[in-house]
DNA sequence: ATTTAAATTAACTAATTGACGAACTCAATT
DNA sequence: AATTGAGTTCGTCAATTAGTTAATTTAAAT
């Protein structure tokens, strides 16, 4: 939605079509606003080429706020990752965390990869429980957050064959792969993460140890 | 990536975070976009808390421009849609299209919905194979664009049944769903789609017929 | 044909941005 | 110890934005 705006040709156009599908007047997103309606036609119609960042959240912000006061019923069906509980945990860094670092903090053993792919910076993880990942839909596509830059943890592990025989199907490739509490360790795993040059690595800690710990990286 | 600039706290942290990403200098950065490093450093260090949308969108598109002149690695790992070649089409319009007047131009037969829920306006639309949406893993998380106010178009239908089975199995919805020249339709497709309150068409043009006309919506 | 609501336009401030350049810190080389 | 390079800070200034009021146009609904 903010993407698009920014990205749009004429924001205001965007804005526009995003006020419609939340079902706002110009008057009604204005008071939501605290501003008069005509401040919210002049960006509509570009009068003002280029609204500060500030301007465009507050925009999106407002109408969001608004729908879920309404029951949330435009936002939940736009984003419907809440039926989708695969997905424990997903969250972006905004400064690189190098991979070994992370390995250490969350007590990990490496099972694959060495040297200086261990000090790549990765920008953000997921955490989601790898038969539902497999069984649902729509995970695949929602598992990487903005970059793949990232570290996959995958709970409810087997034998880790699974999980490396998807990441191997899928197209953009994360560059840290965690199980966590697996029973067993395929030796497939292992040879395809070399393949992927993936750093393979696997932990005793819980899903809310890992999140706890991982609340500290920024 | 632009939208995660807009929305976030500190925009700086988070453009400097991809430029870290991009493996750019700020004084490189600078001369991609033709200012001085100081200028790159000001809004890093957030003396600018909120840039135009003008200003992150040159800041993003020389990096993307940046990357592909290098051949595309970074963002081409970003956005692999390029592989899945199950999507036909994928497109937003600016404005809402009445379903109506879509179902009319593509010379579609409406097999279920009525009323005034032809009046809703749509704002995108993706064309999709069936079959490999199914077959392929990625697909259902990626086949709705910004927002689920869309037509989805399948290819490749023989009776009908599994695409709406797969929309019936899928926490979101589209408006319409037409079918490219079915080869019949199964009862149980029309049966869900009343279900679901969507729109079931049928159309004898092909994707490119399609693809041309719908050019005509913004 | 009138009325009303919604949207657009215009004229005008105050605040902020977008840009520069010069001075400065802080590591890393040499 | 001197030098380079990357990044930071800040005073300055024209251009633009964010906002106001008020008048005007468009579009729907009686």
């Amino acid at each position: 939605m903010a993407g698009e705006i920014v990205i749009s040709e004429k924001p205001g156009d965007t804005l526009k079509k995003w006020r419609n599908i939340f079902k706002l007047s110009q008057k009604n997103l204005a008071s939501l606003l605290n501003v008069k309606p005509s401040v919210v036609c002049d960006f509509e119609k570009g009068r003002r080429a280029s609204p500060g960042i500030g301007t465009v959240r507050k925009f999106v912000e407002a109408m969001v706020e608004y729908d879920k006061a309404q029951g949330g019923k435009i936002v939940s069906s736009m984003f419907a990752k809440d039926n989708n509980n695969a997905v424990y945990d997903i969250r972006e860094f905004n400064t690189g965390t190098a991979i070994d670092k992370l390995i250490k903090e969350i007590d990990g053993e490496i099972l694959s990869g060495n040297g200086d792919i261990l000090e790549r910076p990765i920008y953000g993880y997921t955490i989601v429980d790898s038969l539902k990942a497999i069984t649902t839909f729509n995970v695949f596509g929602d598992l990487y957050g903005w970059s793949n830059e990232r570290a996959i943890f995958f709970s409810g592990v087997h034998f880790g064959r699974s999980p490396m025989i998807a990441i191997r199907a899928h197209p953009v490739k994360p560059r840290v792969v965690i199980y966590i509490k697996p029973k067993a360790i395929d030796k497939l795993a292992t040879k395809l993460a070399e393949m992927e040059r993936i750093v393979l690595v696997k932990t005793e800690l819980d899903e809310d140890e890992i999140v706890k710990i991982l609340k500290k990286f920024n």
